[in-house]
DNA sequence: TCAAGTTGTCTAGTATCATAGACAACTTGA
DNA sequence: TCAAGTTGTCTATGATACTAGACAACTTGA
């Protein structure tokens, strides 16, 4: 027999997102032994080696636990975060009764690009501050954002930013008392190999990419950010009056 | 040399996605030329051939034009789709100089679940006309839409939409002058074989999944529906004021 | 105790992935 | 016209992925 997807991802990768997945969504759930190795290659029309192999990245990452003789157990349980705009990624979390969480993963200087000094209203190669960041809810990763502010406006917001690991403290800290969405362009893309280590999402998984910039009362804009959601993690909720 | 990710992606593949991605993000505009294989070659660490192979995907794809001796250009580009008050398919797509299509894949009867009859504000078990259509610019699949209407307000629906192939003229038809988005809701999901059958998409892909209901002047629900997008031929746009 | 069912570990063969080099066919600009 | 740069195609080689079969080690329940 040979299977020739031909897609580029191993079959063992396959079916072991397919089985997290399963653990994902519930219908594996925490504790509970899996099916045989062998009913496993079954349902999937795969070699046994092959489902061993899957079963043994998901092992290394915790989510699986194999007792010989006996079977594989989960380890994992599920986690599923809501999502609503026009509001701080901080106060959605939060009143979802999670703790909410920001992760610095690099911060840096960049100047702006076309896009970004009209998002911005700055000029043409004029200094920014670039922060990454992963944000969570509880220990489940939801985005990665890759946020620009002007360097004149907020200088050392990179280093802010690493102290508080919230955007809404971080204005807070140069006066900024309010802000608000002024655009946001949503589609969505299948998440590379980048986002799936930071979202700790499979490879493949759709994930929801969100352009915004937030401005003060007075419209001046603040920040300008790109964000990738883990989409099996999030809904938006569009509310036009 | 010798890359092992052993993360179960093909190098090539890795490749495919970090290229796809500079084209959604316009790192590579559409119409611009690519870097030559030696140079995606040399900033992927890989060999020419396996940069090939990547670029022979995203061709089948429709995503890239290899031109021989010349260099390999990109063919795509996002359809840009505003979610505003008013959100017609007609317009938006005529606003950006295509010709919108719609084409009826089939309508039939139905009765009220909870979630429609909230939305309609009918009672369960309501009828219904549904009608399942594609919607295209130019000769381009969009999306997938089932819509739901009351079946006592807008009899016969299904064959007047037959006939006028749009949402705005066939509730013209019924007196309905002017309507509005009352609700969205966005997330993504994978393209299953029936999405990818009637977007013409490959199937794996990523959809943006729209629920939306649209209202008239006196905020009564006229129609709800459920759209599945081809992510990676439109860009929402959402302008919260 | 024992049989059935489970995971663990070998060996082996075939197909695909990735690298490497060479050259042909073609386009572009000087 | 020509040189430089591009994509297209061929051969070849080693590493990895997948399949296949057999058997050992262990757990469970009758």
């Amino acid at each position: 027999m040979s299977m020739q997807e031909s897609s580029g991802v191993a079959l063992w990768r396959q079916v072991a997102d397919g089985i997290e997945r399963g653990i994902a969504d519930g219908r594996f759930a925490a504790g509970e032994k899996l099916p045989g190795e062998m009913e496993i290659a079954e349902t999937y029309r795969v070699n046994r080696h092959t489902v061993r192999r899957a079963l043994a990245a998901l092992a290394e990452r915790g989510l699986v636990r194999a007792e010989r003789g006996s079977g594989t157990y989960v380890e994992a349980q599920r986690l599923a975060y809501p999502l609503r705009s026009r509001t701080r990624f901080s106060e959605i979390v939060g009143a979802g009764g999670h703790e909410p969480r920001g992760q610095l993963i690099e911060a840096g200087e960049d100047t702006a690009n076309r896009e970004i000094a009209r998002e911005l209203g700055l000029k043409i190669g004029a200094p920014l501050i670039r922060i990454e960041a992963v944000r969570l809810a509880d220990r489940t990763p939801i985005c990665v954002s890759t946020t620009w502010l002007s360097a004149e406006r907020f200088p050392d917001a990179g280093n802010v930013f690493a102290n508080v690991h919230s955007m809404t403290k971080l204005l807070g800290h140069y006066g900024v008392k309010d802000y608000h969405r002024a655009s946001t362009r949503i589609t969505a893309a299948i998440a590379d190999a980048t986002d799936a280590a930071r979202l700790d999402l499979p490879l493949g998984r759709p994930v929801l990419v969100v352009d915004a910039t937030d401005v003060d009362m007075l419209d001046q804009p603040l920040v300008t950010k790109r964000s990738r959601f883990a989409a099996e993690r999030v809904e938006f909720l569009v509310e036009n009056g």
